[in-house]
DNA sequence: TATAATGGTGTAATTCTTTACACCTGGTTG
DNA sequence: CAACCAGGTGTAAAGAATTACACCATTATA
């Protein structure tokens, strides 16, 4: 399943190489004609094009959008376009924007089916073991998808006070019920009119690695 | 030979690390100007020209040519994005291929960090409650590294007769035990001798989408 | 023998990006 | 106070890069 790359495209692949490292960053097409003595432009993208197919490279809109795409045994099979690169948060601290820059720690790649069309999404990590009886573990990262309120029940990221927490979401009686999955925690109630408390979003989606930490 | 930095300048140099990093290309200035909140190309301009001059950046002419200098915590641009293709198999037959054209329903993208460098990996529907004491739950995607054999305790994909399940993994008096995380289920235990018990590879990362069904 | 895939040439149109210029504001400093 | 520096706004023009289109030659394949 491993498509093979002919000669021309290999050298192709390895100019772009040569020009990230030497230059500090991808080179255009332009600077790829000179390399490789082709005298139209679409000479290059069209070698691209097949890159991008095969899976040996990703491209981004913009001057210079080429990223290399790691050796692997499986190659993006083409037309792949479910891609959406989600950004890890750290510390958020309440009133900052979350996806301040200095806040993402990186950017992670997962299938947009899953983080969502055009909405602002982010990673958070999970530390505790308050939602384990919904799969919800330390160390996994949550996918949540921005939004300032949830429905009834919907597990949601939420900020109270300096603190974001996930939980399931109600509304009872003016009051705001974080319920825990752990039969060994207790709800946590809010009076929304003495405590800051805010919803950050509903989480969509959750990545787990047994491999690396975050 | 370098001149300290305003509070502001610092911001600039930091925005252009964390591009290079998220981006794998410098920034262009106005990428920088959504970062930095600045509604001016020339806003920007002159902080990159101020970096210059007090020896952070060094700036080529064309589009994005800001390099770092001097910069222990970041050099170049990464060669390559943390971004890897994983076929996600349906039916998986004994004896037959896993990574067969026919087997593969779809290719999703992961972070390459998780899936794993230039190994066979794969994803497996979860079906049952047999796992949700280590947090995995039905309809969850498990991250499958192939492999022949796993270390005991490590949670596995098996495949017993002709149905593939997973489990954590112990070899013991030569019998294969496959524990389940559910204090409602027994341990399977196989005795290879006897029934067809072959290990498919062991669980790396799990995948979950709350927006969408696999 | 069609037909597709590969590897091209060339030219425009269109977007990105940078650069240059004019001018503003609030501190700091001689 | 005047001058300078840091940090801006805003606009226009020039330059860099990508994209789209039309068309060509060779080679392998159904």
């Amino acid at each position: 399943m491993t498509s093979r790359l002919t000669d021309r495209q290999e050298q192709v692949l390895k100019a772009i190489r040569q020009a990230l490292k030497r230059d500090g960053r991808p080179p255009s097409i332009h600077e790829l004609m000179a390399e490789l003595n082709v005298s139209s432009p679409n000479g290059i993208a069209k070698h691209l094009g097949v890159l991008e197919t095969k899976g040996y490279i990703h491209r981004e809109s913009g001057a210079r959008g080429i990223r290399l795409v790691n050796d692997n045994s499986y190659q993006a099979p083409p037309e792949h376009t479910d891609l959406a690169f989600v950004p890890l948060v750290g510390q958020i601290a309440a009133g900052s924007p979350i996806l301040a820059e200095e806040n993402v720690e990186e950017v992670l790649p997962v299938p947009q089916s899953i983080a969502g069309p055009g909405v602002e999404v982010f990673f958070l990590k999970v530390k505790g073991e308050s939602m384990i009886e919904e799969g919800i573990m330390s160390g996994d990262l949550v996918m949540v998808e921005k939004c300032s309120s949830v429905t009834n029940g919907e597990i949601a990221a939420v900020m109270i006070e300096d603190e974001a927490t996930v939980k399931r979401f109600y509304r009872r009686d003016g009051k705001i019920v974080l319920e825990p999955a752990n039969a060994l925690y207790e709800p946590i109630v809010v009076d929304p009119s003495i405590s800051r408390c805010e919803v950050v979003g509903r989480v969509v989606g959750l990545l787990r690695s047994y491999r690396r930490k975050f």
